[in-house]
DNA sequence: TACTTTGTATACCGAGTGGTATAATACCCG
DNA sequence: CGGGTATTATACCACTCGGTATACAAAGTA
């Protein structure tokens, strides 16, 4: 019964988004999940390995439903729509993870954390970045700015879905139509 | 002479800004800083007061800088530019502390250092939504979202600004007026 | 000159860190 | 039943953590 690799992983993420990954300890994680050391190490094999595994368990079903919604058919808006349902999907499943991910983005450079996240961040980067610029076809006066539009689209999504944890929003089918046209159309319209 | 302390100020501010407030332990402040662990007590009483005085010796300055940009004339746009304008010039004198407030920013809601900057945060959302509730009078279709607007456009500034502190954007004079351009009127025009 | 205040170093504290060597248990397969 | 394999616990490692008691030196102040 590897039911504990289960519990272990589901500890792991809810201290890590709580309270950061520098701040708990291994002692920590085992405590909480009722076992002890040699368990986790057995596992994870590390601290670092534990993390890597959570971001794996997490990330990777989330990145091919992303790619499913950056395919490009002509609509830029409908494809925007469904990056954005993609996103809220996560953080309503498990907001703990989508608190740890970004916390773990944008810690520094130098940081062990991000540098186990950033493989991740430079795929999903491209996915986006990539929609972008198939859509300058339709939409010529965004030639050239599609890296950019993938980090302020990413951005936007995430300043409202840090919102939306933190109970500054509230979750509806027309946010997500608020978001995209925010970002299609700015503030006067 | 009280020169050790402002070396252990920017020591500190450094060393956090690279590896993250958990990651690093006085011992390294110290060590870096060429003193010895009293003499860090001596001055900041903490670990977490020596944080305070780095937020406060860098924030406070920036938000009298903020509060003069959020002044509503009747003009947004101009609101906007000038306040875009405080984040970058902050982000350019102290690069380290710009990626040092982002990342404490999004670190976990009950962790040490979140709980530190918050308050500074939260008068920051204030002066924003202030802005965008008083151009409400000019602006009607905005009512009732100058929340979100604030956190959103904050959310667009600190993109960008992170953006060019990777590389990934050069800064320039036409930078700002590219962001306020695409937060008013968005991608498509 | 005598006293206080400020600043700094030596040396130390208990607690906790990530990680492991060893061994016992439980399981599946022959 | 018997032998390997997978899983788990006890007990420990060297090291670092944030923080401090004590003492000493310099400098102002009476």
């Amino acid at each position: 019964m590897s039911d504990n690799r289960e519990i272990l992983l589901r500890c792991a993420l809810d201290l890590f988004s709580a309270r950061g990954y520098d701040a708990v300890g291994v002692q920590e994680i085992v405590a909480a999940a009722g076992v002890t050391k040699p368990t986790l190490y057995h596992y994870f094999g590390s601290k670092r390995g534990m993390l890597e595994v959570v971001l794996d368990t997490h990330f990777l079903p989330f990145e091919r439903r992303l790619a499913g919604a950056t395919t490009y058919t002509g609509d830029l808006t409908l494809s925007l729509r469904r990056v954005a349902e993609a996103f809220f999907r996560l953080a309503q499943s498990t907001p703990a993870f989508y608190r740890l991910h970004v916390a773990l983005y944008l810690s520094p450079p130098e940081s062990e954390p991000r540098q186990i996240v950033s493989p991740f961040y430079a795929r999903q980067h491209l996915l986006l970045a990539t929609l972008f610029e198939l859509a300058t076809a339709d939409h010529g006066n965004m030639r050239g700015r599609h890296a950019r539009y993938a980090l302020t689209w990413r951005g936007m999504v995430d300043s409202y879905v840090m919102a939306m944890l933190d109970g500054y929003l509230a979750y509806s089918e027309g946010m997500i139509f608020d978001l995209v046209h925010q970002f299609s159309h700015g503030i006067y319209s």
